[in-house]
DNA sequence: GAGATAATGGTAATCAGTTTCATTATATAA
DNA sequence: TTATATAATGAAACTGATTACCATTATCTC
């Protein structure tokens, strides 16, 4: 992990930001919960525990600063806010997301999927992808028994 | 058109709720503008040039009705607000956007292409998939000479 | 047609996210 | 190293979309 920080450290460096002790911890959290979904508010309370005196305006202002050089994304769930994720593919891209309509469990698919999708997407629509988003809406195993 | 609006009547009379004209002028702004993005906003200022006296209140009540039923659904762009699409395809399935980094122009991508991909994660994750949302970011045919 | 129920419109309240501003930390230059 | 400019922060005020409340109106049932 010291590692993947120092990284981002370079890159925000190398475009006139500072990693400042806030933003590392707010680094560090979303480190430490990947997959995890966190709302700024969630981040918010997590960094509190480390270090109680960090507002709630640097956490947005940081988790903006963090989507602005990728560091990391942001997804809408639909619940009304926006939820932030470390982590994506080797090509830069995304992974997907199933969501169990039922219990709201939400899975991480991993596998990319989606190449010749885009391919065709790219040829038809003379549209040059960067990146993509991906949720799938359903039952999970446990509840698709008794589904609606 | 005709014909749509009286399915919706009818789906909706079966759950016990009403076509009221505020809910069938709504309805109609939603058909009207099919492929539109329409926020909460835009349909109440849209339908307040057919009659003034329609609230708020009664289009945002309006279209949680709508979505409840399925009769329409609602895609998030990142811009802070909800918006309300009629529309999907045969299958029940949703299409796709392509949504330019640029100029912020979004396409509609009607065809599905992803068959084969929600085989594999209804295999693999034992994932009963009812519906999907996919989002292509990228850059359009007028921008990506200059993108980034 | 009277009473129960559903739907509506206006407005107040809520809540995620943003902006402001005074203060603190950091970096640069003499 | 000291002064000075600049960036970053925290607290609190503000914003804008959405929701809740409530009194009024329309609709349905008997």
């Amino acid at each position: 992990m010291k590692k993947v920080i120092s990284e981002i450290g370079e890159k925000l460096r190398s475009n006139e930001y500072k990693l400042t002790p806030q933003r590392q911890q707010i680094l560090e959290v979303l480190l430490e919960n990947k997959d995890k979904h966190l709302s700024a508010e969630d981040v918010y309370n997590l960094v509190k525990q480390k270090s109680p005196d960090v507002g709630l305006a640097t956490v947005y202002r940081t988790l903006e600063l963090f989507l602005e050089f990728d560091i990391i994304h942001s997804v809408n769930f639909g619940d009304g806010r926006k939820r932030y994720e470390y982590g994506e593919n080797s090509d830069g891209h995304h992974h997907h997301h199933a969501i169990c309509l039922k219990c709201g469990k939400i899975l991480e698919i991993n596998e990319d999927l989606l190449e010749e999708l885009e391919r065709q997407v790219a040829e038809q629509y003379r549209f040059t992808i960067t990146d993509h988003e991906l949720k799938i809406f359903g039952y999970c195993e446990g509840c698709k028994v008794n589904a609606k």
